[in-house]
DNA sequence: GAACCGTGGGG
DNA sequence: TCCCCAAGGTT
């Protein structure tokens, strides 16, 4: 479909953009902990895996105890992988804490201790895929990256494309538009990752977008066209009945535990559990939600082994040790 | 490329 | 209440 692109932008046009959206961010940034001067790549690297769709206000307290209980790689790479997974809390996704375990390890073993600084080397770290990448050496480096995220998407293709919504999809097109937007001076791009990222994440929202608040409004290529909606519906995800609902409750189960859960107790009727809730510090609450299909029950718990989420142990299952 | 992977707040 | 969706990554 024919779109509009950056070559329809004029260099002026262009470094106004810079100015209105970089200046607009000076004065209404979030003032969030990783964005600190002193805040380190390591402390960086954990918001960044921690956002992965997740908004920042609940991840910001686990952020903040993480970095005071594991300040750096090597102390969290000493700890078992279970524990990362347990101080996840109920962030989601928690293959997340496993990965960023992983990572941690990686990264004393091939980079003596310290978070690597270039794209290339970042993107070889488990959980850490080509946006991750892109915003650690932009973020924590300072370096000129090409930053896509589905905030920054979102902005370019109602500012520059004209259109409601990015492709459901990243693709090159999305990615070439983003290189040609990028400023070329090095400080300046950082500065502009984070302030059209910021746009998008308080202004131009994906639901009843602020454009009343935007400073570049009168540059808008979807204002101008009018507003027109989607061309697409976004499909949700299912999740009543669905494995991950299942596997989300025994997650919560696990990390309530201190002891290793009986498997047997996955299995009772809701009606059944006071027998066995005693002396693994899992309260009843949480047990009940556990109320499915067993054939459904056997598959998460797989799932969950196979991921590295779960381990068996003494008959029970438990986090990984 | 499509499917899968958690969670909870806001509209 | 229900549905959308939030700084994605992996298979």
């Amino acid at each position: 479909m024919a779109q509009f692109g950056a070559d329809d932008l004029r260099p002026d046009q262009l470094a106004a953009l810079h100015r209105r959206i970089t200046g607009w961010f000076a004065e209404t940034a979030r003032d969030l902990p990783w964005r600190e001067r002193h805040c380190s790549p390591w402390g960086v690297l954990v918001s960044e895996i921690m956002l992965q769709q997740t908004p920042v206000v609940r991840v910001l307290p686990v952020w903040r105890e993480w970095l005071e209980r594991w300040p750096t790689p090597a102390a969290l790479a000493g700890e078992p992988a279970g524990e990362a997974v347990r101080s996840w809390g109920r962030l989601g996704y928690p293959r997340r804490a496993l990965r960023l375990h992983s990572a941690a390890a990686a990264i004393v073993r091939d980079h003596g201790g310290s978070v690597p600084g270039n794209y290339t080397e970042l993107l070889a770290l488990p959980g850490v895929g080509s946006y991750t990448a892109a915003a650690v050496a932009a973020f924590a480096f300072g370096r000129r990256e090409t930053v896509v995220d589905t905030n920054i998407r979102r902005v370019h293709a109602r500012l520059v494309s004209g259109v409601a919504l990015p492709s459901p999809s990243l693709n090159a097109a999305e990615m070439r538009l983003a290189a040609e937007l990028l400023p070329d001076d090095v400080g300046t791009s950082v500065h502009w990752n984070a302030a059209v990222m910021e746009l998008g994440a308080l202004v131009c929202t994906a639901r009843a977008p602020k454009c009343a608040d935007c400073p570049v409004r009168d540059s808008c290529a979807w204002l101008a066209a009018g507003e027109p909606p989607p061309s697409y519906v976004p499909k949700g995800q299912a999740w009543h009945g669905t494995d991950r609902q299942v596997r989300g409750a025994v997650m919560a189960v696990l990390r309530l535990a201190d002891a290793p859960v009986p498997a047997e107790m996955f299995q009772r009727e809701p009606a059944d559990l006071g027998f066995a809730a005693d002396g693994i510090g899992v309260p009843l609450s949480a047990l009940h939600r556990l109320n499915s299909a067993p054939e459904q029950l056997e598959r998460a718990m797989a799932g969950l082994l196979g991921d590295g989420l779960a381990e068996l142990h003494q008959g029970g299952y438990r986090l990984p040790a």
